[in-house]
DNA sequence: AATTCAACTTTGCATTACAAAGTACTTTTA
DNA sequence: TAAAAGTACTTTGTAATGCAAAGTTGAATT
């Protein structure tokens, strides 16, 4: 039993970008205010754990008008779906054995 | 899909404090010593998380000597238990959903 | 022109994580 | 018996993080 922590990804140790990602596994695409509203998560706080995700490289961002207002969605990365499927593998690993 | 990340235990986040749970939930009792080298965190690091989880009460401490050395062993509260089960309930909610 | 809305960015503060150094107690070694 | 070593801390200091609140931008509505 060595090292068992070191395959966790801290980019998802905080409880909002954990939420973020478990969005955006099961969702193609969510929007800002979706996940602001799932969460519960001020606006400001929200767009810091995003731009963490996005300076990772773990999600893509998309910038459109719907219905003449303006909305951001964001959508998992491949290489941030790999990250997050580690990171899950890792804590399996921890608390299944 | 509401509020998906209330249930998760703050005290659960970081990356060390998981590995010392996720021991003591295997092991009727770690000691410092196994727990420093397992995870690899220096001593001073260590002992701060475990001084968070036992503000909680989420873990009990017993200090006694072995082999003429200090020895001072972990083990889970009944709290921290329950508590540990509940956020890996919450986890497995939000990601396996 | 003023207001509203979405999605930020900035600011500032409080908390946290961490390493490194220092401490206390005991045992071992010289 | 004095010095060194080992365990488990505690203290100190710093850098990173989390967060709310307020400010910003650009487009749409009134």
């Amino acid at each position: 039993m060595k090292n068992i922590i070191a395959h966790l990804d801290k980019a998802f140790e905080s409880r909002v970008r954990l939420g973020i990602m478990s969005m955006l596994m099961v969702n193609e695409s969510v929007d800002f205010k979706t996940i602001k509203e799932t969460l519960d998560v001020s606006d400001g706080n929200l767009a810091s754990h995003l731009a963490a995700l996005e300076k990772k490289e773990y999600i893509n961002i998309t910038k459109q008008f719907i219905e003449r207002k303006p909305n951001t969605s964001y959508s998992l990365s491949p290489a941030g779906r790999l990250a997050f499927k580690k990171h899950l593998e890792a804590l399996e690993a921890l608390i299944g054995k």
